[in-house]
DNA sequence: TTCATGTATTCGCCTATCCGAATACATGAA
DNA sequence: TTCATGTATTCGGATAGGCGAATACATGAA
């Protein structure tokens, strides 16, 4: 129950939490948990322009969050651990409870 | 398995994840699932000024991930839900699967 | 080598957020 | 009411991070 040593806090907050500091970084990585893809094919499923949705991509490889493959010209990225959605919607399970019992306080 | 809608990952992002984009906000809700505290024992135990500590925990109250308890002229200050700790944990997890998984590939 | 396609980066600007220092506000006791 | 304690806010400056537009780079086919 202790709490984990500074830099392991730091680390959790470089690599996975400042990652999702971007509503279109977790979009993206919704999108490729869906279904793996090239760059081109998420700007255009996602409505973002390419040049937008490559910094983000980059955002995420650095924190080795995604992976990438060489498909010709093209490169197709992809989620390195589906529990990262798990994650992701449990927060949003969380989420949904915490407002939930908010509004019923106020009622 | 879709992806939801992007108001609730907007909502997602705003409450929770913006709420973990600093690595002191981390350290506060950890130190707070440990034990609740006022704000200057936070300040003391972690080492931060006062103000630092109250305006970290005005984000989290605004985003309803504390709760606040008045104690005089103190104000004690804890979780509202253990399970945003059991998801740093979970991230924690995977983030160590993954740089581990990496390092042997690496080698 | 040249071109078409697909991806990544750079630039300049704008906005958000952090911090330290100072100060204002709130509470309860005397 | 006055004071001591504890908490919250404001201000100014610094920094980080986002975007659009333009451009550079990479790959494979011809």
């Amino acid at each position: 129950m202790a709490c984990p040593p500074i830099e392991e806090l730091n680390l959790l907050h470089n690599n996975i939490c400042q990652a999702l500091g971007d509503p279109k970084r977790i979009q993206i990585l919704y999108a490729l948990n869906e279904q793996p893809r090239h760059v081109t094919a998420l700007a255009d499923d996602l409505g973002m322009p390419q040049p937008t949705v490559s910094r983000h991509l980059r955002v995420l490889r650095q924190r080795a969050l995604v992976t990438t493959q060489r498909d010709g010209p093209a490169v197709v990225y992809q989620l390195v651990d589906d529990r990262l959605i798990f994650v992701l919607d449990e927060m949003r399970q969380v989420l949904r409870d915490v407002l939930m019992r908010q509004s019923e306080v106020l009622s």
